[in-house]
DNA sequence: GTTGAAATTAGTACGAA
DNA sequence: TTCGTACTAATTTCAAC
């Protein structure tokens, strides 16, 4: 690595594109799951503990690369040492037929580490880290209010990150314990008791999928 | 970098520390802003990048990983590429003092990207990366609904992500247009008035913030 | 797809400012 | 502390098998 190493082949992986430029076989899975762990891991190391000779790492990390499938290496940083402690997830009702205009707003607001549209009651889910709470009440009131793309705003507090993988990847398969639904589960706590009986009957009454319509209208009428 | 990489200083980044070990100055966070960009990056081009020398550059590398505030390198993956095209979340409600299990059968589903813990109607939000539809579905009823910590759940699907940082770092400030709708912020937000401007009241009546108890109940009432 | 050797680069240790 | 330099070790590239 000498430079920026800036991926060449981005052009490739432009949205909209359809086909698969690369099969993935176990080979290239089992690269991500190391990559995915340490990024910084040389060349060598990586073809080492693949179990794949030095040439052929290269060659492969570097398809991985050019098709795309690896947009980039980055450094997980502490957000708490890195003075944005608080962290908050903001719920976006959207106007129809504004959509162009929120994204390009978005796109101008660094302090927004994550942005996805939704199904459900709302249309997308942005997620802010910041020094303070206050800072998160400005964000919203000053600066997402001020927008005409969005109609509403619900705000929640992160209290805790349990899990944060940096990608799931296919083979991430359940090893450990749990998941065997209704077959015993070896390891798991709980003995049968609220859910999955012994027959097996999942209570699907208590879940629900929230389509794009569902729900829709609480916040719908403002001002 | 030889192998592994694993941080030696794990230790004292541990959950529950307060002191912060290493005082961030502005090359500490040009460093770290660089490594979010490329985390393969060399030391020597990251202390020309910086414009430090290279000595420097890896002492403060060595501190900021010591120290915990870089936590790891990783690689962003294409899930689409990787064989996982659909992205759910699913907000979780935890039956109360069961959160010490929720978090243990949490912890044995690898295909979770991301959970974290909210203030709001739910108590647990879910990203999952599945193959398909049918997945996060069987994830949902078969899985979670299996947990007895899990009173009720509500999935939403993720039609695009719009955006997604690595991590946001101070300084991450507008710098480009937008935003200055209604109050002209300097730099930082929060400022003294919560919202207004000159004259631009800002409509804070379709703004929500949603605490721990409001809304409870909805979902609450299970079999 | 693999192995081996050459050239380049990275990482370390030291003294000086 | 930070910088500059020299030394050692590792990585990447390129070749032939």
């Amino acid at each position: 690595m000498t430079e920026t190493s800036s991926n060449p082949a981005r052009g490739g992986a432009q949205p909209g594109r359809i086909g698969i430029g690369l099969e993935l076989d176990a080979t290239h899975l089992k690269i991500l799951e190391v990559l995915r762990e340490n990024g910084r891991i040389s060349v060598a190391a990586l073809a080492e503990r693949v179990g794949i000779s030095r040439a052929n790492a290269y060659t492969r990390f570097e398809a991985l690369r050019a098709d795309g499938a690896i947009r980039r290496f980055t450094a997980e940083i502490d957000h708490v040492r890195a003075g944005l402690g608080i962290t908050a997830l903001i719920f976006v009702t959207v106007r129809q037929q504004m959509w162009r205009q929120f994204r390009a707003e978005l796109a101008a607001m660094p302090e927004v580490e994550y942005c996805a549209i939704t199904t459900g009651q709302h249309d997308a889910m942005i997620q802010v880290r910041m020094a303070d709470v206050a800072a998160v009440h400005a964000m919203v009131t000053e600066r997402l209010a001020g927008i005409p793309a969005v109609k509403a705003t619900e705000t929640v507090f992160i209290l805790d990150e349990v899990i944060r993988r940096p990608y799931v990847l296919p083979g991430d398969r359940a090893g450990g314990r749990a998941a065997r639904r209704t077959a015993p589960e070896p390891t798991g706590p709980a003995g049968s008791g609220s859910a999955a009986g012994p027959g097996g009957e999942v209570p699907l009454g208590k879940m629900r999928f929230v389509g794009a319509a569902e729900g829709r209208g609480r916040l719908q009428r403002d001002g």
